[in-house]
DNA sequence: CATTATCTTCCAACTTCATTCATAATATGC
DNA sequence: GCATATTATGAATGAAGTTGGAAGATAATG
């Protein structure tokens, strides 16, 4: 087997489990323990990894999806772009839910110009716009998620089945040829009331998500109008995922 | 297994249990008490988690990171006295419902201790929680009022009415011989709602709104159980309020 | 104050690492 | 096509890092 493919393989199969050993690895790609050492440590050089002893694991891993504070560093480039293109699609006075996250908060700043109504139950969209004129954001109600600064559980869901939505806007911790995953269950549970109570549905992920499993299955694809992704995404899942009907859009 | 994985499975399993022992960690990670000793070690260096004797517990994401708690002001020493006065009210697990306003707000930061369960409609209040895994915060939902940081409107309201309260804490824009006064009319519908929700109705007001008219009337003192105000009050009012049947506390 | 539980420090057994070397695969020159 | 240079691979080796347990120090508990 070429270096090039092993190395490939190797990327692929991190972005899944996010660590893996040595011996895992070297099975996977079918070669030597040596060989796989070497392959890890021109990855690590390259920054595509991060070497640890035994094994191996995704740089970025720890930086969950949901869990982020709003005075965040500027995050990484291809989510921004992702966030950027997402705000594109917006038109002035649409009604919008928005999802919590780290994403999605990016999306949300970027809606600034369009002044829509937007429905959230993150309490840091929330704290973003508090004191903007323009802009009407409802707040969902609910039991607050320490860490997460999102609100959850019935009084959430209930507010969301009570709105209708042009638009919903949502994140994830993952997504495989299957469909779109999640890490926590309370999440999920307002997630599908957001999808059942808007018109169109746009899952916002960033490539390091496209192909990486999370904890929970949050639903298949047939439930998904449009993934806002960017170039750096598995073109092979991507392609899979445009076949089962889903708009597909590049940053 | 390897250091890198046990790592990733005990963050994920304190984010589940809030605190485990060494024993329960070592037993989930299949590995001896000294090895889960260097790994927390490890993890606590990192922040990621605090070590405590005999286990350890997941770092509470810092409160003053937030947004709203710096930009609020130190108050009048009188607002601060109520606002401690009130608080020593409340005994530890009651149900509370706080309104929004900065008096309010002052009494919210003063019961960190008795780990009330709490509905605020504030979303200052909100924050100052956020990331507190010992008190549990709802918010009630609502179409965020701008510049008040306050959430209104029928969302607010109806969750009002869906939760019993112990103790109602509210605050105002003024008080006479007829009743409590406020501004907005939308914080006064809501207002309603807590007090028609709640077995105690709890009033802090600090003298400079005692003899101040303000906008609309909310209630008369017949809905109130308590004020709670400070010595510079006006005595005459004061007295007569007392007449009425309200209870009085002077800070 | 005594007892127990937990922590720190240390060491031997074990695992993983970097390096070296022989062999296999690939590329290059004639 | 054949011989030779270049590179990639896999195994062997001592070095470095990790692990689990034991012994003494320290902290919690009644």
């Amino acid at each position: 087997m070429q270096a090039e493919l092993r190395h490939k393989l190797i990327e692929e199969y991190l972005q899944e489990v996010e660590f893996a050993s040595l011996e895992e690895l070297s099975e996977k790609v079918d070669a030597s323990l040596s060989t796989v050492r070497r392959d890890l440590g021109q990855l690590a050089a390259l920054g595509n990894i991060k070497r640890t002893h035994g094994g191996a694991r995704l740089v970025q891993t720890n930086k969950e999806e949901f869990i982020f504070t709003s005075r965040q560093k500027v995050e990484s480039d291809a989510k921004e772009r992702v966030a950027e293109a997402c705000a594109e699609l917006i038109s002035p006075n649409q009604n919008l839910f928005l999802d919590a996250g780290s994403t999605i908060f990016e999306v949300a700043r970027k809606l600034e110009d369009k002044t829509p109504h937007m429905v959230t139950n993150s309490l840091s969209i929330a704290n973003l716009y508090a004191g903007h004129r323009d802009i009407e954001v409802i707040v969902s109600g609910g039991v607050i998620y320490p860490r997460l600064q999102v609100l959850v559980g019935d009084l959430a869901v209930k507010a969301y089945q009570s709105f209708n939505a042009d638009i919903a806007i949502l994140g994830g911790g993952g997504a495989t040829e299957e469909g779109i995953m999640n890490s926590h269950l309370l999440l999920i549970e307002i997630q599908r009331a957001m999808i059942a109570s808007a018109k169109k549905v746009i899952f916002c992920l960033d490539h390091t998500k496209i192909g990486r499993r999370s904890f929970t299955s949050l639903c298949g694809w047939d439930a998904v109008d449009m993934l806002v992704t960017n170039k750096e995404a598995s073109k092979k899942l991507i392609s899979h995922i445009k076949k089962q009907g889903v708009e597909i859009l590049l940053a």
